[in-house]
DNA sequence: TTCCTTGCAAACGATTTGCATTGGA
DNA sequence: TCCAATGCAAATCGTTTGCAAGGAA
């Protein structure tokens, strides 16, 4: 069958930016696309491993996501204890923040209402201009016990 | 000599800490103190350990900066790379936020002025609440190009 | 003397890399 | 066919730990 009829939007500008960067769209990198899109945060080689069922060696899996993250799709997210997590850039998945569990490390996504983001942008803005450094991006991050802590 | 009539506020403050904890100010946790107090932003354990002229074994300052952890006298900071970097809690350091350089890793220190950091308590705590979790800090990370970069 | 602290080396866990094989355009 | 992609195993890197020696109260 004929993939490229089936992709949805998401995969077709992914495929298009790999493509752009001389790199295949394959079935591995497909599959650990289709876990970041429906985590509700970002994930560690080895939760994507155990999420694909456990068959992916682990260098597959780090070298997918190099290379996803040399092309702009995946952004990593460096949390508790060294694991690096990864999740999809902002422009395939949308401007947000983390919440951070102190006791677990676990990372869930949240997305400010459009008025409060719109404040953090101007405040981040200035502190920059004021730092003499132009601001590429931001990060916010809020600290507490998760819900099962 | 007595040190402890040439102690500085902030390390009466710390030995007190450590002391409450049934731990001992010795002179190799002084000395990893001393860098952090006047380091510009968070420094890891490598980094730490050149500042000291590297005569230091690496297991003795990770066990210090456990120690100083377990204590209240740093807090980790998880950077580029899984490497993780200490600086000095912000009951000694105040409240900051952090510059980090999209090129080289680099990370500086920022304080917000008091009404920009009432704002932002503002909307943590909004923000936590609405997401069911009880805020316990917050970390804004503004990155750029520094000017180094 | 009694613990706390330190040093050294071995152990560990996450991530990376070399090399031979597989697979798609 | 040709080069990217993959699998496996060994190597690396940051960090942790067991154990014996050193030191302060």
């Amino acid at each position: 069958m004929s993939s490229t009829q089936a992709l949805r939007p998401v995969e077709r500008s992914v495929q298009d930016q790999l493509a752009a960067n001389g790199v295949r769209f394959t079935g591995g990198r497909r599959a650990v696309l289709g876990v970041l899109q429906v985590a509700d945060g970002p994930r560690s080689a080895a939760e994507l491993q155990q999420a694909l069922a456990g068959d992916v060696p682990v260098s597959s899996l780090y070298r997918t996501l190099t290379i996803l993250e040399d092309c702009g799709i995946v952004v990593p997210h460096h949390g508790l204890r060294g694991v690096t997590r990864y999740e999809l850039a902002e422009w395939i998945r949308g401007h947000h923040h983390h919440l951070v569990c102190t006791n677990c490390g676990a990372v869930d996504d949240i997305e400010l209402d459009e008025d409060t983001e719109e404040g953090l942008s101007k405040l981040v803005a200035a502190v920059a201009e004021n730092a003499g450094l132009t601001p590429e991006g931001h990060t916010l991050e809020i600290e507490g016990r998760c819900r099962r802590c």
